[in-house]
DNA sequence: CGTCCTATTGAAATTCTTCAACACTCGTGG
DNA sequence: CCACGAGTGTTGAAGAATTTCAATAGGACG
């Protein structure tokens, strides 16, 4: 894959994006992410100052309590934010898709685990380095600020689910969650999309506050009543009607 | 009470408050506010386009769904956010607190209802006037970002104690959460605190995401083990040992 | 082909809800 | 001053949803 970009300087087509950073050309950061108020100077600036790292499903990318030295973009894949009691009960408190910003800017430490759902790439910058381009650029804490009133919005949604909603109607606002927040499998959206589910059920549940058994039997009902179609070992899924799956959501 | 502040001019003892507005000199907004980072001088012009209200306890102070024309400050009381599925089952996925700023800013509508909790009294001001001191004062919007952060801080911790929590864990968490977040009924901290506890029964049940049944069984198991003792008709509490409240939250 | 990991299914147990009755507080008006 | 009524909180017993425990199934991979 990455081998696959040209080793040669890019011809001079746009521009506007002639000196943006190559690595960045094909990034959704830089489209819909927080990169995407940076000037193509800026990107040069920060991009000096990046790692990319990437992780395989099921691997930590920052445990709780550990102090913040860096932050990132996810460039691919989806990572899980959780919450763990002392006795080990555990919940996920968050889904970041790309090309979310990871990371809790102007805290010393975490008080969340991310942990990659999926194979995940991230763009990684410390914190530092955020803090002298928030300072350069008041536009960037906006966007930040942004996100975090998008992530408030969500999480308030979700306290909802959790609070007030049944087994089946987590289920769904979950496929609806999913079907809405993830790019799909395959070029087309509308009802022929095809989602990957980016979590196992042990996940879901932990996501839902439910036990991995009732959420196997809420998938199964699901897929009886036709409202989530399931594809590829019921690792993805289709919806043919997303108004009906969400009003199942309530 | 609003007649006790003196009609006179108020003596020049501070000569960096002798400026600031006489409706801001006791307000804890101007402390630990949004307030606090705003000069004498910038207090004054905002203190122009301001205007108190005063809410009864139950009564509604934005409806989910409305246009965002204000947000406020909270002067005094409690305020529930709250969101309605359509089959008028409730979930309240947030309280403030004085001086909380009241709002969501950059919004098109609101996505949640704000109910007085107690009595409570705000002051309010235009979001175009919000918007225009944001831009003069990017610290302004820093500050905002990070009251952001800490509802989404606490709006997790909440999924944490919805999802996985059982009844009497949720109860003391309750508990604890008002005992760290508001101000004291008296004057001294410590074991001796009495706090007021500002919902209903049904309010803490739909904080909680269970049943006033179950909030009024789960409150007589804490009197009896004696982590909460309860005051003046059960309408305010003491916490005699805020560790083992602490623990008994999971 | 066997092993590991994940998912599914069944039956019993538990927690919480639901429904119903009753108690308490407080303000109002006789 | 007491009675009444509305609103709020408490308690009990039955019911329902979800969990727990246990067993089985299905795939992926060496």
């Amino acid at each position: 894959m990455e081998n696959s970009v040209p080793k040669q300087r890019p011809a001079r087509v746009d521009i506007h994006n002639s000196s943006t950073p190559v690595l960045c050309l094909s990034c959704e950061a830089r489209h819909k992410g927080i990169c995407s108020i940076l000037s193509p100077s800026q990107l040069i600036e920060l991009s000096k100052h990046t790692t990319k790292f990437s992780y395989d499903a099921d691997t930590e990318i920052v445990a709780a309590g550990m102090p913040i030295s860096s932050h990132a973009n996810i460039m691919r894949g989806v990572v899980k934010l959780s919450k763990l009691l002392a006795d080990g009960r555990l919940q996920i408190v968050g889904l970041q898709f790309a090309p979310d910003f990871l990371g809790r800017p102007f805290a010393k430490e975490t008080l969340l685990t991310a942990e990659a759902a999926t194979d995940v790439k991230v763009c990684s910058f410390s914190a530092r380095v955020l803090d002298r381009m928030i300072e350069e650029t008041p536009q960037l804490e906006h966007r930040l600020h942004e996100q975090a009133l998008r992530e408030l919005d969500e999480a308030r949604d979700w306290l909802l689910t959790l609070g007030r909603k049944t087994a089946s109607e987590k289920l769904a606002s979950f496929f609806y969650l999913i079907a809405t927040h993830s790019d799909p499998e395959n070029a087309p959206s509308g009802p022929s999309a095809i989602f990957e589910i980016p979590l196992k059920r042990v996940d879901i549940a932990d996501f839902l506050g439910l036990t991995a058994e009732t959420v196997s039997r809420q998938i199964a009902k699901l897929r009886f009543t036709g409202l989530v179609t399931f594809h590829n070992n019921n690792r993805s899924f289709q919806v043919p009607d997303l108004q009906r799956l969400k009003a199942a959501c309530a």
